[in-house]
DNA sequence: TGTTTCGTACGAAAACTTTCCTACCTTTAG
DNA sequence: CTAAAGGTAGGAAAGTTTTCGTACGAAACA
């Protein structure tokens, strides 16, 4: 399908479980459909034909490239993994935050999730910045 | 991947949609399907049945309570803002950062969309969690 | 060599989400 | 009183995402 010509050609969101093969490429770098199918059953049952198909769907979608040069397929995310997460940010501090990065640092430096290295973190980065 | 991947059937994940709702009713307090209807028209066109269908939806799964006593049913969302933002937060940093809300920070403060006005803030309630 | 194991491709089913049609009831305006 | 406007309820259709069965080729191996 000619997908994704209609809609602005920006970034494209990945679905939940295309997600979490993201996450096991950005882990693991480039890979095998068996390397990731192995991944993911460390957390849930999933069939490998399962894997193979959503890895063979995000490739047509231009999500990942493979290399086919092999009988297995090696798998490579085709944006930077920065470029991608950016992107995510910002739609959810979009949608959480007002759009505001700040309110967003407010509730983190408020939240026990951060821990005292992190502050220390932090202040030595704050520091940084203000030098320049 | 030290996530968490428990599935706790206390809080609901709310759907694209479901959390477009949840912003109006976030921002204008318990509502009507009409107003709740007209602010996402603002944004795209939306039937009101397809938002009335949504909200009962989102009632039966918990995620809204409605009063009933008037015709104009008044739906409240159930559960506090602030402890669906702190779910959904974590299952972002999660995914996301590695569980680690210190990189989310550093990504953040890296970040241009961080104001001057931001950082400032931030040295303030830096200094001021020293103190405690 | 023959069989088993491991790989890809494809289509369709299943599951989930979103949209809206239709029916019908209540309130309001004329 | 009647018609129009505005409300809820429910089901089915449409759209999307996820899962998997089946077919079939290549490699490993006994």
């Amino acid at each position: 399908m000619e997908t994704n010509h209609s809609k602005n050609p920006k970034q494209i969101e990945p679905t939940k479980a295309e997600l979490e093969i993201l996450q096991v490429l950005w882990e693991k770098g480039p890979s095998t459909v068996r390397l990731v199918n192995d991944k993911l059953n460390e957390f849930r049952e999933v069939n490998y034909t399962s894997t193979l198909k959503l890895m063979q769907i995000m490739a047509e979608k231009g999500i990942l490239t493979r290399d086919e040069s092999q009988m297995k397929h090696i798998y490579h995310v085709a944006e930077k993994e920065q470029t991608t997460k950016d992107f995510l940010l910002d739609k959810f501090i979009d949608t959480m935050y007002n759009g505001s990065a700040g309110n967003l640092m407010m509730q983190l430096m408020g939240n026990k999730k951060t821990s005292k290295e992190d502050l220390e973190a932090i202040k030595t980065l704050l520091s940084q910045l203000e030098k320049e």
